[in-house]
DNA sequence: GCCGTTTTCGGCCCGACTGTTTTCAGTCG
């Protein structure tokens, strides 16, 4: 039997503390199952491994008790309380909960004393007016569940927004806002501000002089839909492409607690402010409340805000409470500019738009020291199909750029599928050629995870492979992960000397941010690509680095950081 | 159920909103 992967056993902790939360259980236990869910989806190595060596109660959140039903899970596939908790539960009584405004407490009482088991029930029994029969719930209660089921608000989780598309907007509202008047200071909050792989809105928070000006600028914006009020100094709006976007505006001396509060994570202002009770302080989005003086401390900054808690400045990528609260000094993290060249891009020759020199131009005006052309191989066909021939011809086009070119060094390369038996496409000689091989899966995604990984693995043995692209072949919002190993992979591809990759592609993103710091911290090379497939989308390294921050990852960390000449020998096939 | 600069029991982050109440429980972010 295969172990169950850290989301297998996330998703068990987190069922179990929705059935818990419905059994009545009190919250606190609640939250040490979600925050044990957490610690496991966010451990850089397998909880699975960890929990077969009695190590796994170094994990913060897990103790004793949950050690054992991870020993249980892990041994027999299954943990007993979880199997009698689904059994006295219906199913559906858990989609009840996705109702807004219906919570566990209240879905408990429906199934209880109305016999509800799911949205159909619900629905027939507000139809009905039975609703109202309970105490403490009325008419108002009962219309508004009509109307989210109506809507469809039980059906399915709603869909996020990738990064990339929530920041273009974000980006661009926050810079016409900072040209404002009455502007002192505005800045992008929330999971967007953290770099998150997709965020459900947008969160802007300003400082201003003047704050009706500048909500009234806010909502007036071409970019707005519409918009709402909801407080003094607050609007809430859509932009026309559905996007929601709440903004706060306070006084200058107040915006370090509004950036703090509104930056989150959740998880980590909790953190933040279990830390500061222990001092007697505590922490809102309006400032720093003083046991011992009674007063609220206001922060401009911030800086200010963590400093005045004994805390260091967190950079946003980290504010996820895995460890950022312990920093003594902000850790050196990498960022673009520290990028001296890109090992993944295409041309013409497969399903690229512009060709070797325009790719290899747009490069130097980035400052890269050296680029690879990486098209694709010939098995699967993407654009044109680069035969063996068609390479050889490529490698000859590759050199005589390179020979034109001042100042970069330009690689040939190819973008090898991974075949199902984990071979690369090109015979070994004409592999061996090249200066550089990245290899990718590009088919059969549904293949069990044992293939998938031994599959990768095969590709990680072969002597010219010197790195993997787009580990997981996930794309956010879109397709999940496919069933493999990673702990494996790495292990894998730290004893044989191949890097992998950090895909740029902004719904990529792969590896992620938990699968890149276990592997470097495994010490394997980590390579942030753009995987362009035309000059402009080279930028797309922006989004790499965001996944290589969140996995705190300093330039020591990532191979391409280096200049050519310290990373030529790091290359596989220079060693 | 976890955890310890209040250490093996008694706490556990903070505030807003809603609908129902007449002081509050439940829900949400």
């Amino acid at each position: 039997m295969a172990d169950p992967s850290n989301a297998d056993i996330a998703a068990a902790f987190d069922e179990l503390a929705d059935l818990y939360e419905l059994d009545g259980a009190i919250v606190h236990r609640v939250l040490a199952y979600r925050g044990a869910a957490k610690a496991v989806r966010d451990a850089p190595q397998s909880v699975a491994a960890l929990t077969r060596a009695g190590r796994v109660q170094e994990l913060p959140g897990i103790g004793a008790t949950l050690e054992e039903k991870l020993v249980a899970l892990v041994e027999t596939g299954t943990i007993p309380a979880l199997e009698k908790l689904r059994a006295k539960f219906p199913p559906g009584l858990v989609d009840l909960t996705r109702l807004p405004g219906l919570g566990p407490k209240r879905a408990r009482r429906l199934f209880d004393e109305l016999g509800i088991d799911s949205l159909q029930a619900l629905e027939t029994a507000a139809r009905q007016k039975r609703l109202q029969d309970l105490r403490g719930l009325g008419a108002a209660f009962e219309q508004k569940m009509l109307e989210a089921l109506e809507q469809g608000a039980g059906d399915a989780p709603q869909g996020r927004i990738v990064l990339h598309r929530a920041r273009e907007v974000g980006e661009q509202i926050v810079a016409a806002l900072a040209a404002h008047p009455a502007a002192d200071r505005v800045e992008l909050a929330g999971s967007a501000r953290r770099m998150a792989d997709s965020v459900k809105d947008l969160d802007i928070v300003a400082a201003a002089t003047d704050t009706r000006a500048l909500l009234d600028a806010f909502t007036a914006l071409d970019v707005i839909e519409s918009s709402s009020a909801p407080g003094e100094n607050a609007a809430r709006a859509r932009t026309h492409n559905g996007i929601s976007i709440d903004l706060r505006v306070v006084a200058p001396e107040q915006f370090g607690n509004l950036l703090q509060h509104f930056t989150g994570s959740q998880a980590h202002n909790v953190g933040v402010r279990e830390r500061a009770v222990r001092r007697g302080l505590h922490v809102s989005e309006y400032g720093i409340l003083d046991d011992a003086t009674g007063e609220t401390l206001r922060c401009a900054s911030e800086e200010e805000v963590y400093e005045r808690l004994g805390l260091t400045w967190v950079p946003p990528e980290l504010r996820e409470n895995r460890g950022e609260l312990d920093l003594t000094e902000v850790p050196p993290l990498v960022t673009v500019e520290d990028l001296k060249g890109d090992l993944h891009m295409h041309t013409v020759a497969s399903d690229g738009h512009n060709t070797i020199e325009e790719m290899a131009r747009a490069a130097l005006d980035r400052g890269y020291e050296y680029i690879a052309i990486t098209d694709h191989s010939a098995s699967h066909g993407f654009g044109n199909d680069v035969s063996p021939d068609e390479l050889r011809r490529q490698i000859d086009r590759v050199r005589a750029v390179d020979a034109t070119l001042d100042g970069i060094e330009l690689l040939i390369g190819t973008e090898s599928n991974i075949g199902v038996d984990g071979a690369l496409d090109y015979d070994d000689e004409l592999l061996a050629e090249l200066d550089w091989v990245i290899a990718s899966v590009h088919t059969r995604f549904a293949m069990p995870a044992e293939q998938m990984t031994a599959r990768v693995i095969a590709a990680c043995e072969h002597p010219s492979c010197d790195a993997i692209g787009h580990l997981t072949g996930r794309k956010i919002e879109q397709r999940a992960a496919y069933a493999i190993d990673v702990d494996a992979v790495i292990e894998a591809a730290a004893r044989t000397g191949t890097m992998l990759e950090i895909n740029g592609a902004p719904d990529r993103r792969d590896l992620n941010d938990v699968h890149a710091r276990a592997a470097a911290q495994a010490g394997v090379p980590i390579l942030i690509d753009s995987d362009a497939h035309r000059t402009t989308t080279l930028a797309n390294v922006r989004w790499g680095v965001a996944t290589a921050r969140r996995a705190w990852l300093g330039p020591a960390a990532v191979a391409n950081t280096l200049p050519w000449a310290e990373f030529a020998p790091l290359r596989k096939r220079a060693r």
